[in-house]
DNA sequence: GACACCGCTACAACCGATTGCACTAGAGTG
DNA sequence: CACTCTAGTGCAATCGGTTGTAGCGGTGTC
């Protein structure tokens, strides 16, 4: 049914080889030969089958990217920079979702293993050494992440949590909470790094799912815990805990300081506007996306992060 | 490198179509044979090569699903069903983003024909007769527009808009503007369809991007118009809007009313919260995958919206 | 005792491409 | 004129699987 490089040969009076070269090394066909059977290609609506191209090859021209949660902006971001940068290269980006669970993390790189030249893992949930493993059986380029022997881009999410924490010791914070991610999560442990390398009394909640409903499941636990700033794992866990506060009749920032992290709402309304750390994700994508496609020396690239200051966080009151 | 079916059969001393037999239809395998080569597999770390087996079989178990801003969760949403969906039935879904371009979108297609099964057409933004040709290549599923002789799931949005704008009309507002889409976007002629076909006085501003700051830039025509309730091509413009009708001074819902659509910030918290005709995402995303998994017949699924009130909307000051 | 039948396995062709090698004819060289 | 060279093309093996068919020994039937 679907038109073959035979077709493309019987109706052009060549040999199969002839029709394949003149679409992967035209340069050693006779240019007479090459318009022909361009123009009967073309007649006959005829596209090389990459899938079968590939298993000679060796190469698909595809990547893969794997998320916990396509529908956090902080992925999206970074997924569509990282679908630019491959589009660049003439490679084709497939991304799947995990919906946060490790299992299907493990099944979605192997199922993508074979299809695909490599595959960015950006804040993956499973055991270092499982993904060593799976390092093996195909490319892999870790976002965010500390995992051994594999090409890494990091951003320097634990440098943001130490300005963020200073910044709430700067306005008089004495108790800070620092509301913690999934267990999984190296950013989470980064940023518990941070905290307690620093001097400021910072109390751990968690861990928490990475969202809204995350947010709002800690508030009782932040009142609790007396602090009167917050650092949240990220912008939707920040959102669920100022929703929450909300209710609660606690007002952000006058009695709580909120800072939230990845920016994920640059422009956005909503009051008041989130005090929180910039992750360069665009950058990230662009950046892992290279790394696949000009095979490196593992090795690790940071990327910086910066305090963004807005309006969720205030002086502290006495 | 990668350990192929003719190492496990050398290994486990039986041939290549024995090993083929136990992954694909073990029942035609000696029940010894098969534990035998099963060890021998698991030994060696052997997994078929799916690439290979498409070939043969014509079947990849993988499906496309392209949209055109992977960032808005109204796509998020769907795009998560479909995924959860699909693993039910053993397949994979692979992800692609336009960025709204259409040169993008035909791209994609080309590249997912022989990769997958069958392609998820969110909301495209071709020409119809492009998927039309296209759907020749690789079986293809449409959602939120109307293609001829293709598998097809609509959301009524033409119903929500009339039940917006009754709304609107019922709070005593006399002049309405519709905040249209891309125009590309059936979705947005579904909209004005119903908008001109009601009794109301509507004034249509755009075409505008689905996006905040498309919503941001139609604010100087919104107020220029003299509608008092409006209707936005979706909740990020509308979203965009409201940003901006905040910067004039113009406060909503005393001053403007505004009805987004999607429904993609259920609980989230903004004020005031926004009424708006929600969608049901993940049922389109789910019967999409269906409906490609097990062909029909072309034909046409609507599902229904519904129109959450909420505090964006209030009566017209007179 | 010839035959059909059974469960199981091996053989070989095939899917749609790529690629090293051999071959051809014509041009260039001495 | 015999030679090497080269550009262009065909041949056939190959990638990693699947699948129709044939062959095997053994049992049951008439």
């Amino acid at each position: 049914m679907a038109v073959t490089i035979r077709d493309v040969a019987r109706a052009s009076g060549v040999h199969v080889s002839t029709v394949s070269r003149t679409f992967s090394a035209p340069h050693l066909v006779n240019a007479e030969t090459r318009t022909r059977v361009l123009a009967v290609a073309d007649d006959l609506g005829y596209r090389p089958n990459r899938a079968a191209r590939a298993l000679t090859t060796g190469r698909t021209h595809n990547l893969g990217l794997i998320v916990a949660d396509i529908a956090n902006p902080f992925f999206s971001s970074l997924i569509k920079a990282a679908q630019a940068q491959a589009r660049l290269r003439d490679y084709h980006v497939f991304v799947a979702d995990t919906d946060e669970d490790p299992q299907v993390e493990e099944e979605l790189i192997q199922a993508f293993a074979k299809q695909v030249d490599g595959v960015l893992l950006c804040g993956p949930r499973l055991a270092n050494s499982t993904i060593e493993r799976l390092g093996e059986q195909v490319p892999l380029v870790v976002v965010n992440r500390r995992v051994n022997d594999l090409p890494t881009v990091l951003m320097d999410v634990g440098r943001g949590a130490r300005q963020a924490i200073e910044h709430l010791v700067a306005l008089g914070h004495r108790r800070i909470a620092l509301v913690t991610g999934p267990s999984g999560s190296w950013t989470s442990k980064e940023m518990q790094a941070a905290a307690t390398a620093g001097e400021a009394d910072v109390v751990f909640l968690g861990p928490n799912p990475p969202t809204e409903l995350g947010g709002r499941s800690a508030v009782t636990d932040v009142i609790a815990s007396g602090a009167t700033g917050v650092l949240a794992y990220n912008d939707l866990v920040a959102i669920g805990l100022m929703e929450g506060l909300a209710e609660r009749d606690t007002q952000v920032p006058r009695d709580i300081s909120v800072i939230g992290v990845d920016d994920i709402l640059p422009g956005r309304f909503g009051s008041p506007r989130l005090t929180t750390i910039a992750m360069p994700t665009a950058a990230a994508g662009r950046m892992a996306v290279d790394m696949l496609l000009n095979p490196v020396a593992p090795g690790v690239t940071t990327l910086e992060t910066s305090l963004v200051v807005r309006e969720s966080t205030a002086e502290a009151r006495r």
